[in-house]
DNA sequence: TGTACATCAGTGAACGCGCGTTCACTGATGTAC
DNA sequence: TGTACATCAGTGAACGCGCGTTCACTGATGTAC
């Protein structure tokens, strides 16, 4: 059986996550090198001195967020990539995947696009790495498939750090259309699509 | 014969122009949404409440950069679409230009890159306004091009703003490499090179 | 050219406020016997 | 099961500091005659 955690180790964890929900939400609004560890902390209703607990800076507490908003996405990266069906069916569903996503952990999508060019380093830091995990992980996946035969190394990578970006500039576009009516929501998914598929048929057509 | 500014007329646009360039610098190592008015102030020796004189806020002198930072490059932008000679040419051309501007105009493409998705709402619109004057720049620019015939206006403006934002992933990728090896910004231009080639084909088969 | 007045970019003192960090503390939870 | 001691998540007072903004000001520049 899994082991029980201790009253206070239970109890601790409720803050901390209390602490990086929090947080999250204020950042919402600001960019996360002016956000205030006391701000945060009047927020979940502990006293200030509590947050050196569990981080030792909002930026330490960046960190987190990033793990927290990127961490769990591998597995779902990886099945995209690499699910069958013909190419436009495949990229109707990453499509449809991510304006999920953007839509169930908008803030999450928004700390990402935000801090990834933000103010403090290792935050940036964290999210070239997750990234980077992202376009091994993709180019993996695109060296099973058949259209690869005959590619280099070097530029399936290529070809995976570009669907990654390609995502991120896809969920950037959803955000931008999150409080938009249903229509403007549609042409963004058309956009989308469309810009997935050019890079497929560049993709298709690469070795001619 | 040109008008020549008064004394003081000249006097506060140079002051102006110090809490502009000042500003700039602060930014690199930290985002709009963090900067103080009197940390400006400071770097350029005048008294905070100078800053009035010139800048409602720090977010109202944030849109001036942004206007500083892209308001030029418009002539530019046109101009490299449109020119002449092979696709491959022509990309060699694009992505020398974006590095030696990234290399002469540092700060001011960071700025954009961290502001882009950042935390002060002007300043985001500002740059989204910018970006989507691009936008139509290159649209019209493309369709001169008798590679464009037959294109729906939708699937050109689709190729244009992935153009514009590939310039700037581009941007962000050098930016990254500017303290890093000649050996590895060489890499940089070989995949910002390829990601523009297989855009590249990816247009010349779209109505296949 | 000279004089008298208007303009206005930049000054400097003052304000109230929230910040990050320190420190000794409390009292519930955990542990050893 | 009960007792005595240890641990440690969260407290609350205190600190010095820099912040944005206000206000009346100064003195060089501009303008009207």
């Amino acid at each position: 059986m899994s082991h029980t955690l201790g009253i206070r180790q239970a109890q601790k964890q409720k803050t901390r996550q209390a602490l990086l929900d929090a947080a999250l939400a204020l950042l919402e609004e600001q960019s996360l090198s002016s956000l205030g560890l006391r701000e945060v902390t009047r927020a979940v209703g502990v006293a200030p001195t509590a947050f050196y607990r569990h981080f030792r800076s909002t930026a330490d507490l960046g960190v987190a967020l990033v793990e927290e908003a990127l961490g769990s996405l591998h597995p779902m990266i990886r099945t995209t990539v690499s699910a069958d069906g013909d190419p436009d069916e495949r990229i109707a569903r990453a499509v449809e995947l991510i304006s999920h996503h953007v839509a169930s952990h908008t803030a999450h999508v928004r700390f990402i696009a935000r801090e990834r060019h933000g103010g403090v380093q290792p935050v940036r830091e964290a999210i070239q790495d997750q990234l980077a995990r992202f376009g091994e992980e993709v180019k993996d996946a695109l060296a099973k498939d058949p259209v690869s035969d005959g590619w280099s190394d070097d530029d399936l990578l290529m070809l995976a750090n570009l669907y990654v970006d390609q995502m991120l500039m896809t969920a950037s576009l959803f955000l931008d259309a999150l409080e938009a009516t249903e229509e403007e929501r549609a042409r963004v998914v058309r956009i989308a699509t469309r810009r997935m598929r050019l890079i497929s048929i560049g993709r298709q057509h690469w070795l001619d």
